[in-house]
DNA sequence: CTGTTAGCGCCTTCAA
DNA sequence: TTGAAGGCGCTAACAG
């Protein structure tokens, strides 16, 4: 491998002047063409290695997510990967599998590791491990979801407004008793905050019978679908905060045979068709009404503002909050009620 | 920051010998204390790009693939990623988005960014651009598929005799006139060779107007079933040789109402409903048989095979060749013909 | 097993 | 604008 001392010697032109010349700054040109023809000659690359010993940049970032498993991450960490990519960025996935010890754990290595940067999605309800980041000078933008008390750059969506709407739309379809089954996260707070207002806001009662806790979306949520539709004048519709519960509708639905909307009718926070891979969903008539996140924009506004705290440093910090929109999808999956 | 020279000061031991021990090499226990002790009290911590600078060694690697948001790869990487951070290596998401030219230049990228090594699902037919690598001394896992006349370690599964066996039985079960839609990488190719092998094996005619190969699987593939399905005297069951063309069977099924197997049997290599959050899609009636990748062992085995390389280093280079073996899981979605 | 001594390849003052 | 010189933090050869 060339060093830049090879191409001193190639070129006659000084190991100082190579460097400024590699950083883009003025050289001149007679310099400039004795550098370039030595670098070619000699088909030398810059070492980061090197080059980030003095610096302390590694132009690498670090992507730590829940579970690449899941389905919004690929998407949104393709975007990412990909705008980083084309900035000159290499990005390290590390995934915590859901572990909150986990995802402190893997932020210290990668601060050890020195990333110029991170992008999270956390679980935490904490941030004693983010700013340690902060602290450090490593700017942390938060995906999808926030953490009370803490502030941060962040990237998410307007779950409370997108669901408040939602809400709002199906109470002006006549319905009156709505149910919701919800998870335990930051967003499915924000969506119940958004539900419950919209009741309140046009005077409805928000009957907490109606309204089911799981903590394990991905096993818990048929059964507590079930209990809701079986109930003597339960609701009749039905609102389910994210999609793994918007799964166990499904599954209620093809395994009882339900007829949608004559039986019930269902929203869901998340789509299941509109994720790369799952179209053939929407074949199964009517789809469920949903409210549709934008994530690839998700994947590459965190990756824009990453790139900008990067470029703005992080002497007095300001964070920045962007609020995407999401979309409502009204299917005949709500029935009009007279 | 504390760097090694505060805690040679700290404690009054050599640099030299606090980085043998940050090693674990051999050092008395006296010194080991004394080490320990300043560590902890400066709150040290090693600087991986220093350390890479003199070993040229990064501790992280490139995971290189054609798109996180296709079905396999989550699970493949996920399982990669965990393993290999458990050993101390970051893992650098590269996604080429099934580009040949992005897939030749990422891998120029890490080789300039210093990674210890490669897994690489290469979507290329020729293996410069991996030689490239393994010259430089980077080691290079391929993943998923294989490139004809390249000597490389890899980790696959047994495609060609999966098919084999899976169309074997289906002639056991008196299929004669057998179909297949198959798309034309080489994993598609070798599961090809395993169907056409069968039906010779057998002294049956690999009728070719039952054969269709498809380029774009994810659009094209539900029109040439239905050709197929429409043709007078067609095949009695089709061989699909990937899950997007399977998921094109899916959709003419939901869409044409399609009766399984009365109307027409199906195999497909790949399961959906085994991908991870996929697992309503078995309420289906009857499932489509299929043959089962081991996702998650082939991210475990790609990343072991990686490290064992990175421990036998890349002299006298012989290539270890990995094969995994899939699971044939018949359904009803084939009917029996007396 | 330890400490001394050179670097690893690049960047960054500094004086010219 | 340029070159000389020193240093970033750690590793590795060497002699002891």
């Amino acid at each position: 491998m060339a060093t830049i001392i090879d191409v001193e010697n190639e070129s006659g032109v000084s190991k100082s002047t190579i460097s400024r010349f590699l950083q883009g700054k003025r050289v001149t040109e007679e310099n400039r063409v004795k550098i370039e023809k030595a670098i070619k000659k000699l088909d030398y690359r810059l070492n980061p290695i090197a080059s980030g010993l003095k610096s302390s940049k590694t132009k690498t970032i670090g992507a730590v997510i829940p579970d690449i498993t899941d389905y919004f991450f690929p998407p949104i960490i393709k975007e990412f990967e990909s705008y980083m990519s084309d900035h000159g960025y290499h990005t390290i996935l590390s995934d915590y599998g859901n572990d909150k010890s986990r995802e402190i754990n893997q932020l210290e290595l990668l601060i050890d590791k020195k990333v110029d940067g991170i992008v999270l999605a956390s679980d935490s309800d904490h941030g004693t491990h983010i700013e340690a980041c902060l602290r450090r000078g490593i700017p942390v933008v938060l995906l999808d979801r926030l953490i009370s008390g803490l502030e941060c750059d962040s990237v998410t969506v307007d779950n409370y407004q997108a669901s408040f709407n939602a809400i709002n739309r199906c109470i002006n379809m006549g319905h009156r008793n709505i149910g919701a089954v919800h998870g335990t996260h930051h967003t499915d707070r924000e969506r119940m905050r958004g539900f419950k207002e919209a009741l309140m806001g046009r005077g409805l009662d928000v009957n907490t019978d109606f309204i089911c806790e799981v903590k394990l979306e991905k096993g818990m949520s048929e059964q507590k679908i079930r209990e809701l539709i079986g109930m003597a004048n339960g609701p009749s519709l039905i609102f389910c905060s994210n999609i793994y519960i918007g799964n166990g509708a499904l599954k209620v639905r093809l395994k009882d045979g339900l007829r949608i909307p004559e039986d019930i009718s269902f929203i869901v926070f998340d789509d299941l068709s509109s994720f790369p891979n799952h179209d053939y969903i929407s074949l199964i008539k009517p789809e469920f009404s949903s409210i549709n996140q934008p994530l690839y924009d998700l994947g590459r506004s965190s990756a824009k503002l990453l790139l900008e705290r990067l470029e703005l440093g992080m002497d007095d910090y300001k964070p920045m909050n962007i609020e995407l929109k999401t979309a409502f999808k009204l299917t005949p999956s709500v029935k009009e009620i007279k």
